[in-house]
DNA sequence: ATTATTTTTTAGGCTACTCTAAAAATTATA
DNA sequence: TATAATTTTTAGAGTAGCCTAAAAAATAAT
C-alpha cells in the first residue's frame, strides 16, 4: 500500500513523463512537488525500491509498468471524483481540483466502482480528460492546442490545461468547455492571436489562451 | 488545522466521553485508538496545548467547547458520507464505516455543505444517528436499549451500535433498521433474552443483541 | 583540456507519531 | 499503614518525510 506522499510523487512523475514516455529529472520533479531536490532523491529511492519506477543516478526516472498502473488508478479516482463534484454537487470548474486532490487518495476499490456506476460510466471528466477503466486502461485521442489549428479548421474541445484559476474562469466565461465545437476564423501572424468561434460566439484570444485549449480534429 | 491523527484522537475522546459528559482515562483512549498509553499521553498533551481538551495528570481528559465543536464537525462529515454511501452508492450497512472513516477527514466546508444539499438535508444517518448541522448543533432524542424495554412496550428503532460486522449483518437480516417499529412480546428472566416483533415479524434475541438495538419510546 | 556552472546526491538534522522500558503516582490489598 | 498492584508519565529511540549545507558528478564555457 502506498502512502499519500508516495502516491502524490508517483502521480507527478507520471504526468511529467507524459504518461511514461520520457524520463523525469530530479529538479523537475522537486519543483512540481514543491519540495527540495534532496527530499526528491529520497523519495525516488523509495519508489524504485518498490519497483514502481526505474532510476539511474544523475540521469532521471522512468515509470515502470507497475508504477504506471498505480498512477492510472489514482488518476481514475481523481477524474471520477471531479466528475461527481461538477455533475452531482454543482461545483464550478475551478473549485474541483483542490478537493479531488484529497478524494483521490481514499483507498477503496469498491467505492470507486460504485461511484463510476452512479455517474453512469463516464469516459471523460469535466475537463474532457479521459477516465481510465478499473484495469487502468486509457483511451487516448490525438489532441492539439488551438494555437496549432489552421485558419478555417475546426475541432471539438476535449480539454483545457488547468494551469491557473484565473485562466479557468476566463475560459469558462468565453464558453471554452469540453464537448463544444470550435472554429478558427483568423489569425494575426505577428503575435499569433486568433479570432475563434465557440458555439456561434466570436472571441479574440491571445496565444497564451489558445495554446491552453485542446481540441480533436 | 488538525492533522488526521489529531482528528481521530479527538473523535475517540468525544465518543468515549459520551459527548463530553464524562472524563476519559488514558488507557481507555489508548485501547480505543489501538496505540500504547505512552503515545496517548503525548497526544493528550498536544490536544490540550491546542485548547481542545482539558487534561489533569493521572486523572483524565475532558472535552472543551472548542474540541466539542471540532469533534461534531468531523462526526457531521462522517454521517453525511455514510448517508451518501448507502443512499446514493447502494453500499450495504456493514460496508460504509471503513470508507466513511477516510472520507470524514477531507477538508472542505464547501464540499460538505454541497453534499448535505445533494442529500436533501438529512437529519440522521443510515444508522439513525443524528447529523450535526454546519454549526455543530445536534438534536438528541432520548434513546434506550431494547434490553431495557418492558414487556408490552414498543418503540421506534433509532440506531444500532455498530460494534462488529457480523452483528450488523444479523441485525440487517432480522430487519432491525432505523425507522422501524419494534415491540417487546416477552422476556426470559434468567438470561434476559427476549421475543420481539419488528415489522410484524417475530424474532428471538439474546441480551447481547437486544442491548445493541436503540429505540425511542 | 582545464575551469566554471549546474545538477544531483550525500550527510546530518528536525518534526510528527509511534514504540519499549523504566520511573512515578495512584489505588487496592493485607 | 505499609506493601502490592495498577495506571500513568517520562525517557530514549525508531520511521517517514522534510530541510540545509556540503560533496560529487555531469555539463557548459573558456
Amino acid at each position: 500500500m502506498l502512502s499519500l506522499t508516495e502516491e502524490n510523487y508517483l502521480k507527478a512523475i507520471y504526468h511529467l513523463s507524459q504518461g511514461g514516455t520520457k524520463a523525469v529529472l530530479t529538479n523537475e520533479l522537486a519543483e512540481a512537488m514543491c519540495t527540495k531536490a534532496a527530499s526528491t532523491t529520497d523519495m525516488i529511492k523509495k519508489l524504485s525500491a518498490k519497483a514502481l519506477i526505474s532510476y539511474e543516478k544523475y540521469y532521471g526516472v522512468n515509470v515502470l509498468a507497475k508504477g504506471k498502473l498505480a498512477a492510472l488508478l489514482i488518476i481514475r479516482k481523481h477524474r471520477l471524483w471531479e466528475t461527481f463534484l461538477v455533475e452531482k454537487l454543482n461545483f464550478t470548474w475551478d473549485e474541483v481540483h483542490e478537493v479531488a486532490e484529497q478524494l483521490e487518495h481514499i483507498h477503496s476499490v469498491h467505492l470507486i466502482d460504485k461511484l463510476e456506476e452512479f455517474l453512469g460510466y463516464p469516459t471523460a471528466d469535466p475537463h474532457g480528460d479521459p477516465i481510465p477503466d478499473r484495469k487502468g486502461h486509457l483511451k487516448i485521442l490525438p489532441q492539439i492546442g488551438v494555437d496549432q489549428l489552421k485558419v478555417g479548421y475546426s475541432g471539438t474541445i476535449v480539454a483545457v490545461k488547468d494551469s491557473d484559476s484565473n485562466l479557468l474562469k476566463y475560459l469558462d466565461k468565453i464558453g471554452a468547455k469540453p464537448g463544444r465545437k470550435l472554429k478558427v476564423v483568423s489569425r494575426e501572424e505577428y503575435d499569433d492571436s486568433m479570432e475563434i468561434v465557440i458555439d456561434d460566439k466570436k472571441v479574440f484570444v491571445s496565444k497564451d489562451v489558445s495554446k491552453n485549449i485542446l481540441v480533436t480534429v
